[in-house]
DNA sequence: CGTGAGATTGAAGTAATTCAAGACTAGTGG
DNA sequence: CCACTAGTCTTGAATTACTTCAATCTCACG
């Protein structure tokens, strides 16, 4: 039998940030029934090259994705939060390694099972297309932010970013926790450790933000900071005539 | 016309690059038969916002990506070659305009349709979602080469990808057509056409590379270029143990 | 053979990195 | 409880990589 009520703070608290509710509850009883796995702070859930064997949903806890390069530089490719799912745009093997940055907690369900699971089932396979849909609409924001965006532009994106997926745009004060270490940013921006110190520093500076401890941020001037960011989401998309660009003719 | 004598019969000599066979053909066949549109370089196929109502084949052609920022900077998401698909992964909107670089010939199939063709065809879906995976790995590798290469190496990354891409580098020696203009590569990599110059000109004073004309690259020492891009292609998993990295414990 | 867009190269300027020193903070042991 | 310690964070100074500005070159096409 299905637990009768639901986690008590968990599910109920954190999912209405990140979907639609009927999105929400859909995928949420998929892993509601499933045991929780546990991993303390640091260690890895699954690893680059492993057969992607599951997928799991974050019920609690902040995980890091990362390729380490031949030469031993780290690229984080993102973050999950609580309520995000993670390893489901894997095929085969996973393509990049699993870390909690916080400890965690999170339900494991098996790749073959969701197969199964969704074989007849069109509204699942939608609300999973939707979800892999997603993941690739990230990624591609995240490409233009680190081809086209300065150091503090990156910056002021992650913050923003951070506050709507979390939810905390939608309160005054905007507050937005971020566990992971100035050296994590700093892999998932593209930048050192010392420029994201000195960036935050400059945006505290500005009055664009308060800093309060390491992990705690809190957004003064939401507008500004956005505006910094390029509008990267929000922005209506580009005007089609308005375009200043020019585009070049073949052949050249 | 552009790139007539390169491809004598577009679909069978260019399909065996793009993944299994199977797989091509299958997904050639749910185009075969449908029309074929034609686009004049510089034209426009669709834009970012517009209702995404088709999913595209190119039968001839090269094609570039793009988002424009609101202060005008382009960022260039990726190019699209013979063989490829386009606009798959888009949901509601396209999420970026598609714009022809060289003339195109390209096939249309209408989402609906499609969505109506893949209802009751698991093996159909499944080739879908292997592109849409395939895409998402492409993208998180874009990722990392924005984030953690310099100059030089994006520049040797995108040329042995291109190579790897279009079979180019299946023969000796390896030549690769690159239709894109200079400053296309340049807001693909997130670089100046000036530094896109110079960096080419270092790898072919270096020996990597000959230049032929603007839109001809011959790798000479491919070995070397890969290394240069970080292996990250076909890079075996960074092991497991051996990893340099100590990742941070939470609290910090 | 002239023309113009694109490409290349050089020189100066700038943003970000590297190197280095010090400050903060959480956890530890007295 | 407090000092001690180790890891993290922050700031400054010097350096580097890339950009910007500017001039020249190349090539496809008329």
């Amino acid at each position: 039998m299905y637990t009768s009520h639901l986690l008590p703070s968990a599910s109920s608290a954190t999912f209405p940030a990140f979907g639609l509710s009927s999105e929400a509850l859909t995928l949420e009883s998929l892993f509601a029934s499933l045991p929780v796995d546990k991993f303390a702070a640091g260690e890895g859930v699954f690893w680059e090259g492993d057969a992607a064997s599951d997928i799991f949903q974050i019920a609690e806890g902040c995980l890091r994705l990362y390729r380490i390069l031949p030469d031993g530089r780290r690229a984080i490719i993102g973050f999950r939060f609580a309520g995000e799912m993670l390893g489901l745009s894997c095929e085969g093997t996973y393509c990049y390694t699993a870390e909690a940055v916080t400890p965690i907690r999170l339900r494991r369900l098996s790749r073959a099972r969701l197969r199964a699971m969704s074989e007849g089932d069109g509204q699942l396979q939608s609300l999973l297309l939707a979800k892999v849909f997603e993941e690739i609409r990230a990624a591609q924001q995240h490409i233009v932010v680190l081809g086209q965006l300065g150091a503090e532009e990156r910056a002021a994106h992650f913050l923003v970013s951070a506050a709507r997926r979390t939810g905390a745009d939608r309160k005054r004060p905007v507050v937005i926790e971020l566990p992971m270490t100035r050296q994590d940013i700093a892999d998932y921006l593209g930048l050192t450790i010392e420029t994201v110190c000195r960036v935050m520093s400059k945006l505290k500076r500005d009055g664009l933000v308060t800093l309060e401890g390491r992990h705690r941020v809190i957004l003064v001037r939401v507008a500004d900071l956005q505006q910094l960011a390029g509008e990267l989401d929000s922005a209506e998309p580009w005007e089609r005539q308005a375009s200043p660009w020019c585009p070049p003719q073949w052949p050249h």
